[in-house]
DNA sequence: CAATGCAGGTAAACC
DNA sequence: TGGTTTACCTGCATT
């Protein structure tokens, strides 16, 4: 795709992305720490799993009350319908342990702690099972965080080397790697115009034909 | 119908 | 120390 109809796709969807966007904003300023953490539990979900099965489960655990509650056991049989779903039950608990003090969620305030969006990113590779820099980035967009990282997945590595902004999109990638690659898919925003959030959502547009989370 | 490919990757083991 | 490989694991579409 040439980058004059990576254009005009973007000026015909440009509306639905900006609103998009704002509604991951709006998300951050309005959202409670439990909503947050449900989030944080679907981003532990998708790594290869389709995002609408993960949202799915998400809501049931907030139906079934298992946010905060609940054993191994029980989580596990609503993450049937999700890949690796033993490891990622593991990480949820993980992910309890963390941000649960006595049935309170507390998960807004700490990410306030850090002032800018890459610290935010490297408390969360660090202290969540299950994220590393493309799912901690995920995470971070979907609260309204995503001006100025990229999330860098199959998809958008696939676009990045169409438009030879990278070579091969890489087997594995390290956390120098991220960090690099992502600054390239910066630049190139920059020069094609197009800001980087708005050019993430738009890859995934290509690809997919849908903007979903 | 069986075989194959592929899902918005990451942790841990392995050099 | 840091890059690379492998296990995790299953539903669904394609051939």
């Amino acid at each position: 795709m040439h980058i004059d109809e990576i254009k005009d796709v973007y000026f015909s969807i440009k509306n639905e992305i900006e609103e998009r966007i704002s509604e991951f904003e709006r998300l951050w300023c309005y959202a409670s720490d439990e909503d947050i953490f449900a989030e944080l539990l679907f981003c532990i979900l998708t790594p290869q799993s389709r995002a609408t099965s993960c949202w799915l489960v998400v809501e049931n655990l907030i139906k079934k009350d298992l946010l905060t509650k609940g054993c191994s056991q029980e989580i596990c049989r609503e993450l049937n319908i999700v890949r690796f779903k033993n490891r990622k039950t593991e990480y949820i608990l993980a992910a309890r342990e963390q941000f649960i003090q006595s049935g309170i969620i507390r998960i807004k305030s700490i990410l306030d702690d850090f002032s800018d969006v890459f610290s935010k990113r490297e408390y969360l590779v660090k202290n969540v099972k299950g994220f590393g820099y493309k799912e901690a980035s995920h995470f971070l967009r979907n609260i309204g965080f995503g001006r100025d990282i990229a999330i860098l997945d199959r998809h958008i590595l696939k676009n990045l080397k169409n438009q030879d902004v990278i070579g091969e999109a890489p087997a594995s990638i390290s956390r120098k790697l991220y960090l690099n690659i992502e600054n390239s898919m910066r630049g190139f925003a920059l020069e094609i115009d197009i800001p980087l959030d708005h050019l993430d959502l738009l890859f995934w547009y290509i690809e997919v034909g849908k903007i979903f989370k």
